[in-house]
DNA sequence: TGCTAAATCTCGAAC
DNA sequence: GTTCGAGGTTTAGCA
């Protein structure tokens, strides 16, 4: 089996060395790893400097710098994505300038010593999930109703096109039928209004008394003013707690399985 | 000259070669640098997964964790300061877990391959300064009272105890009282009813007429509200301006020396 | 220890 | 494009 290696690695490089090294990267786009003695300044919406130390310097290949000291979980200095660079040597010094506009600001580091040096080109096509999906949170829903409203029966659910958006119909404990828009996210006005859309369309076909329910974490500003004129309902919901009920019942399963 | 070299470096290791050698660098405190395919779970005040997808990992001497990917200069995940891990292979994965409580959430890495891990103990000294001072400021407002305001003079000034406050008193151009209060950071509410204060208390002195100027890089939201109703101004100026001020002030010096 | 206000905040959506 | 609001915000200053 052969292992796809991405890496070279330089350790102990002489400066000129290294200086040729990161050129290459840079220009490349590669992402670089730079351990070294270095100092720092910064300059454009604040300024900062850096004394020597001895330090881990990051290169994205989209142009993003981090430097960061032996403590600390948050970079000393750093510049966004975007970067243009220039790497020189000058007088047994390497420095090397990222520079952004808009805003305007630059932040150049200078290494007089380098421990280690990699360049590397990293393919990551994984993709990152924060808390529940909006399917997630209809799941919950599906598996624990009771997360809506007590008394809540579900009839019929349906996935929109347009993302971050749920559709749930039902029945409360009262037999009334119940129409649920469901967001991942702060509800805003156009929430709002559409739940609306919804429940006017539907009291054009039916003549039952109506509950329409916006369910999302919280509401933006004035949005509860615009819900109540529209005789529509809020229900609080947590995409966590929707996470919460998933994994519980995916424990529940497991034990059920075992018993 | 013999070269300090802090950093262990292993180039495409074996996961078990990988977890023996990350496992005595975390027990003896070492940063430590891994290159390679890894996924990733969090699960503490959220909770998020991250498909698999090549990254860089750093365990810092401190306990802080930081997960990379190839863009953006964020982490995607990441763990603060004061970790205790349980690094441990099982079927062929190099586990990484580093956990905290207060609040309790842990961070699992999960690493496949490894392309290069480093394991380092670095020394920084190096002091951090963010930014001019409030003391540079006023300096910088003693060299070029301009900064303040066009024609503005300076009568005295007064270093209060309270940090991040300092007063100046002077003429505007029309030969009216100023009393000026400065503050390095966005000037929030307080700032506000304090100069508020010291313009009130001049007032119980004098007849004569008096204007409050409220000096700072930038005012919070409302603020200016306030300070107009309190009959009061607000003259932007940033700590990096008057950073430029003295730095001038010192080149002009030498210029002075030198002619 | 808990709270409040600021940050080279960042990041995204809404206006 | 700018403003506004949320974040695993984080962080620093105080009560």
């Amino acid at each position: 089996m052969s292992k796809r290696n991405p890496v070279a690695t330089i350790e102990n490089p002489t400066v000129e060395q290294a200086t040729e090294f990161i050129k290459n990267a840079v220009t490349e786009h590669n992402a670089v790893l730079i351990v070294g003695n270095c100092w720092v300044n910064y300059k454009g919406r604040a300024s900062s400097k850096l004394e020597p130390g001895e330090r881990m310097v990051i290169i994205k290949e989209d142009g993003s710098v981090l430097v960061h000291r032996p403590n600390g979980y948050v970079p000393v200095n750093w510049q966004p994505a975007g970067c243009t660079f220039q790497v020189r040597k000058k007088d047994e010094t390497l420095r090397i300038r990222a520079t952004r506009r808009k805003p305007l600001e630059s932040l150049s580091v200078y290494f007089d010593v380098v421990f280690v040096v990699s360049s590397m080109k990293l393919v990551d096509r994984g993709e990152f999930s924060l808390h529940a999906s909006e399917s997630d949170m209809q799941k919950a829903i599906l598996i624990d109703p009771s997360l809506l409203e007590d008394g809540f029966e579900l009839i019929s659910y349906e996935k929109k096109v347009d993302p971050g958006f749920v559709d749930v119909y039902g029945l409360d404990k009262n037999g009334t039928l119940v129409v649920v828009e469901l967001k991942r996210k702060t509800a805003g006005r156009d929430a709002a209004l559409q739940l609306s859309k919804y429940v006017d369309c539907i009291k054009n076909i039916t003549n039952r008394e109506l509950r329409g329910i916006l369910v999302a974490p919280r509401l933006a500003k004035g949005v509860q003013t615009i819900l109540t004129s529209l005789g529509l309902e809020f229900k609080a919901l947590d995409p966590k707690t929707c996470a919460d009920t998933l994994q519980k019942s995916e424990t529940k399963k497991l034990e059920d399985f075992f018993n």
